[in-house]
DNA sequence: CTCATTGTTTGTCCTGGACAAAGTGTTGAC
DNA sequence: GTCAACACTTTGTCCAGGACAAACAATGAG
């Protein structure tokens, strides 16, 4: 557990083989011990500080300012963000995020679905799951939770939604709609989220789950006669090869099938796409399906 | 969507951009054109005999035999597996996978939903998932159905498993199994079916869903005061690579925290590991269970 | 201030070499 | 004939160091 071979870098902190070696070229960092074939071991110091750069990188620092600068000077950093962006945490919201931190596995679920009953679907998605989740997205920016507490939050938040959306059955009515993120995205509470905002609507909701290949998208498409195909992204997903992805599927799919894309890999870029409809937040799902019922 | 980079084929295919640039310089294919820069691009018929090399090497194949063989040739060695195990297929399971490849979603999931009824939790998951996941992985194996269907299956199996294991709600007697997926692998069917299996029988269950890190499931498993850590491979997950994470797992874990293991990948292979408990099929969970209830 | 131009940073790709671990085949003992 | 030990071959992954276009920042003109 002490070093890790670059590949296991490469899967742990998302920064690939190539960029690692080119970082240690240029800035000096990271400088992996070498075993007796040559071959590089990170410490597990420097895989942490490399998880804190990935971080960094996604709140839009540059590498040649942070990847040589003292591990310290980093997490001071990560403070501005969060004196500036933190609102006086709901009170709710910031219940749950002890109950995640402290594993509390059967309250937290009691409690998510006493949230769910009182609120009613929709509003439990745009009102207490998304802004629950971008905070924990924060707390494990901030180091204050691990990766297993998010996971363990994510696990009880799909369940929930899975079976509420289960219960509801197929919608009958149109749009048919078929959801999955793109390869490379693996994260689909966003999916389920855009899901459980529709699936009331009577809506034909129909996920592949995570990444399915462009090519398979469209064939799929094509075959299921959708009105709709949605892809949501992550904010871990690097913004570029988004809109590169976007932009292929859009291409790929005939103009009778509308695209809608959304997710937190695409806000703040201004970046448009002809005949892409992208959805900023979730209570647009609303109106732009209002808009389809429109104008079908 | 007629020529591809080498990172978009890696994508695709799952092989490694070095072992691309290995095979053309070795075997002389893929032969990619080159583009204004220099920088390879992969036909589209090349892209597919490589899906199909890929195939082939899950099946056991080796490439000096495969990769600079003709596409015509290659297409016949996945006929004589097809031959040779293909079961006179149980007309239920042939009725189901019809429905997936027609992708006819609402008469799937109410078949699906009948027989669970019908067998019951435990033996919907032992006789029914288990060889039905298995007949879908070999059919698109021969090409008969895509990446799309494969995923739609999948999707109303876990929305099926997810609701019945969460209408048990949390089991109340030990032993406390926490259940994920090391990283690289993120397939949880599998995952699912275990605690399908043992959800009815009391156990306390909690997923962490796929991928999670070493170090984190060790201490999550300390924190959480668990009795048993339970991880699972699919079938794509290259055994060498779980063999060795489980070694890393075992160690990473105290000694009275027990390490289940089981699924695909590690079938067929007679390695086993000092003080972890391999599952070789569904219905050996139950006798473990009994074990180690009998053993605490 | 807005837009175009120039300079710098940065990720990804390239070549060709190396080597250990996994796999295959052979030999010899029982 | 079966099994274990050995040598040989195959194969994936790593390495170094160079190159370049796209993204980004800085500068200057209208």
């Amino acid at each position: 557990m002490s070093a890790l071979p670059i590949a296991a870098v490469e899967r742990d902190t998302g920064i690939p083989k190539d960029t690692l070696r080119v970082w240690e070229r240029r800035y000096a960092f990271p400088q992996p011990v070498r075993d007796d074939k040559g071959e590089r071991l990170y410490p597990a110091e420097q895989v942490e500080k490399l998880r804190l750069l990935r971080r960094l990188l996604d709140q839009g620092h540059r590498p040649g300012s942070i990847v040589a600068a003292p591990t310290e000077a980093l997490a001071a950093l990560l403070e501005p963000a969060g004196e500036r962006g933190r609102e006086p945490a709901d009170p709710g919201i910031a219940a749950l995020i002890d109950l995640v931190r402290l594993h509390r596995s059967a309250e937290l679920r009691a409690t998510l679905q006493q949230h769910l009953v009182k609120l009613g679907l929709q509003r439990f998605v745009s009102e207490l799951v998304a802004p629950l989740s971008r905070a924990i997205g924060e707390a494990w920016l901030h180091g204050e939770i691990g990766v297993a507490e998010e996971h363990l939050f994510t696990e009880h938040v799909q369940n929930l939604l899975r079976s509420s959306i289960s219960s509801l059955g197929t919608g009958s009515r149109s749009p048919r709609i078929l959801m999955t993120t793109l390869p490379g995205e693996e994260h689909i509470l966003g999916l389920l989220m855009v899901e459980a905002m529709l699936a009331p609507e009577g809506v034909q909701c129909i996920s592949l789950g995570a990444q399915t290949p462009l090519a398979d998208i469209a064939q799929a498409a094509r075959d299921g006669q959708f009105d709709i195909v949605a892809v949501s992204f992550s904010a871990a997903f690097p913004a570029r090869q988004a809109f590169r992805g976007i932009e292929q599927l859009r291409d790929a799919l005939p103009a009778s099938i509308a695209l809608w894309a959304g997710g937190a890999a695409l806000h703040g870029k201004r970046k448009r796409i002809d005949k892409v409809q992208q959805i900023a937040q979730l209570d647009d799902l609303l109106d732009a399906l209002t808009d389809w019922r429109k104008a079908n």
